[in-house]
RNA sequence: CGCGGGAUGGAGCAGCCAGGUAGCUCGUCAGGCUCAUAACCUGAAGGUCGUAGGUUCAAAUCCUACUCCCGCAACCA
């Protein structure tokens, strides 16, 4: 079973395009494992507690509980518009999550990972929050935006993350694929060198912090929330969960034979997933051969600058969705980045690729294949004669662009996966081009020739149709339908061989799949 | 000397880990084709791979120093 997760959002606000590009990422990745024949269990969510929360309700007069349903409709609904499908669904308010971070919490106390004691430091009365050495100004000082600033101190409650360092920096030293891309591996060693002697506070006093999950031993306190999401991803997974939960069975999907994968952000890696979440695993007992993979994608910078939204340039994926279609949207956030690194969003790209690759290339060459089918013999597709080098040729590309596309896409590199593809079809224009079937058709004596040269083309749409499929589902069924082979959908990667479609098979009536995106139609580059 | 990333033809990127004729997309220019979503195909121009050294028969790729850009720097995402 391959078991995968996605970072869950917090619901302070709504979804940009960085949340639309992991959550795409993690569904082309999840049909992609489909596609290869294994079993797949795709988890997402949103992470609903703690303070910023609890504030923004404040400010807009509301309850927490109203503000956190309506934040996490737009999430539930833009998933819904994009495609994503997901097999489980982590909101961290749900009374099943609360029961396992309770759980665990007492687990880990009774293992004496757990302790109180009094910590000071600045703390601003206004913003009702503790202050750090960053919140200072460039002169060293508290600016006014936080009022009164006093020294406090406080009673907490630490989980011991000093006394796992040491076996985390072993293990992440011991196992390449801990964390992907590789770099990132030593920025989290790095990280860890400078501060292993701390340990992690999970609790909040309730005087400042009521929208939390109590601490089940101590019930003046909350927990902290990091503590509360992170766990998320055993809790939505059945662990310690009691059968009749409506959840999964945690020993199917957390095994060891392929070890889960957690999809996030760089921003969220240090010291969040890579230092307390794997912390947290181990002091749980899980083993190294247990621990999950972190697979952690880059940003989409707005013209060189990180997306903010005080800066006022983020980019909404409903409006995007809506002004180009999902297939566009879709195909652009995985196609245009080399997962891990960052990449500069530009609309003027995104409607090149889909017009290029999409519409120009596999459009076209499903149209005109399909069109000249119709007219040249009836919409009536045979294998005819034996095949000649440049059938040859296209096969062995085929072969090839799937042999690529497959170790891209096992790798996680979408982008290079769908080149690969990309590249096939340019060779299949290509052949299209030497071989000339409408030529063909001028002589009766080409009959064989011309039949067997729109399968050729046939075909390649049929295994493009395929191997298109995880990145864009719906194009994928439209152009399983217009081949007249809505089971093309369902076939697998071991399924792809040459001759999917039968000898003497009718197709059906061509129409533009992706029709091109009118440039004059783009006015200006969507805001939120 | 905090950490990490980036610097490659007009634009955006890949290649670098496992050195060996510099690759992709867009754009530009010139041809061809007409089945097709004014789509497709072919060819060409354009780069001393940030700077300066070093290792090597050979460096975009390894090593050193430097310059510029970006992100992060840990109770508060």
């Amino acid at each position: 079973m391959f078991y995968l997760t996605t970072a869950i959002d917090y619901t302070n606000g709504s979804p940009h395009i960085g949340h639309a590009y992991e959550k795409v990422l993690a569904d082309v990745i999840t049909r992609y494992r489909r596609l290869r024949g294994d079993e797949a269990f795709f988890l997402t969510g949103v992470d609903q507690h703690g303070q910023k929360v609890q504030q923004t309700a404040e400010k807009e007069g509301v309850s927490p509980e109203t503000f956190v349903q309506r934040t996490t409709r737009k999430f539930i609904d833009l998933w819904e518009k994009l495609g994503v499908q997901y097999d489980g669904w982590a909101a961290t308010t749900d009374q099943r999550h609360k029961d396992c971070v309770q759980a665990i919490l007492s687990m880990l106390k009774d293992q004496g990972q757990l302790y109180k004691s009094a910590h000071s430091g600045h703390y601003s009365v206004r913003q009702e929050q503790f202050l750090s050495d960053r919140d200072r100004d460039a002169c060293g000082n508290f600016g006014p935006e936080w009022g009164e600033v006093v020294v406090i101190e406080e009673e907490n409650w630490y989980f011991k993350l000093s006394e796992h360092t040491t076996w985390l920096t072993g293990y992440l030293e011991a196992t390449p694929d801990a964390v992907l891309p590789a770099f990132r591996k030593a920025e989290l060693l790095n990280a860890l060198e400078r501060n292993s002697g701390t340990d992690l506070c999970i609790s909040r006093p309730k005087e400042r912090l009521r929208w939390g999950i109590e601490l089940p031993f101590d019930p003046d306190y909350v927990t902290y929330v990091w503590f509360d999401a992170l766990i998320n991803y055993v809790s939505f997974a059945g662990y310690l969960a009691t059968p009749d939960a409506g959840l999964p069975d945690f020993s199917r999907l957390w095994t060891t034979d392929e070890r889960p994968l957690h999809i996030l952000g760089k921003d969220i890696l240090v010291p969040a997933h890579g230092i307390y979440w794997l912390c947290m695993l181990h002091a749980m007992g899980f083993t190294n051969e247990e621990m999950p993979r972190l697979l952690v994608h880059g940003w989409w910078n707005i013209r060189g600058e990180k997306m903010s939204k005080s800066i006022g340039n983020s980019v909404d994926p409903n409006e995007l969705a809506d002004t180009f279609g999902v297939a566009a949207l879709r195909y652009y956030l995985v196609r245009d980045i080399v997962t891990g690194k960052d990449s500069d969003f530009d609309v003027e790209r995104l409607v090149m690729l889909f017009n290029t690759e999409l519409a120009n290339e596999l459009g076209n060459l499903c149209n005109r294949a399909l069109n000249m089918s119709q007219r040249f013999t009836g919409g009536v597709l045979q294998r005819g004669g034996a095949f000649a080098g440049d059938d040859l040729a296209l096969q062995t590309s085929l072969i090839q662009a799937t042999a690529a596309y497959r170790s891209a896409m096992d790798e996680f590199d979408i982008a290079k996966g769908l080149e690969a593809l990309s590249r096939h079809v340019v060779h299949c224009n290509g052949y299209a081009e030497r071989m000339k079937p409408w030529e063909l058709n001028k002589n009766p004596e080409k009959k064989d020739r011309l039949a067997s040269v729109l399968y050729h083309l046939a075909e390649s749409v049929a295994h493009a149709t395929v191997l298109l499929s995880p990145a864009l589902p719906h194009a994928a069924s439209q152009l399983a339908a217009q081949l007249n082979l809505p089971s093309l959908v369902h076939l697998k990667l071991p399924d792809l061989r040459w001759g999917l479609i039968p000898n003497d098979h009718r197709i059906g009536i061509p129409m533009p799949v992706f029709p091109k995106i009118v440039v004059n139609a783009v006015t200006d580059n969507p805001k939120s």
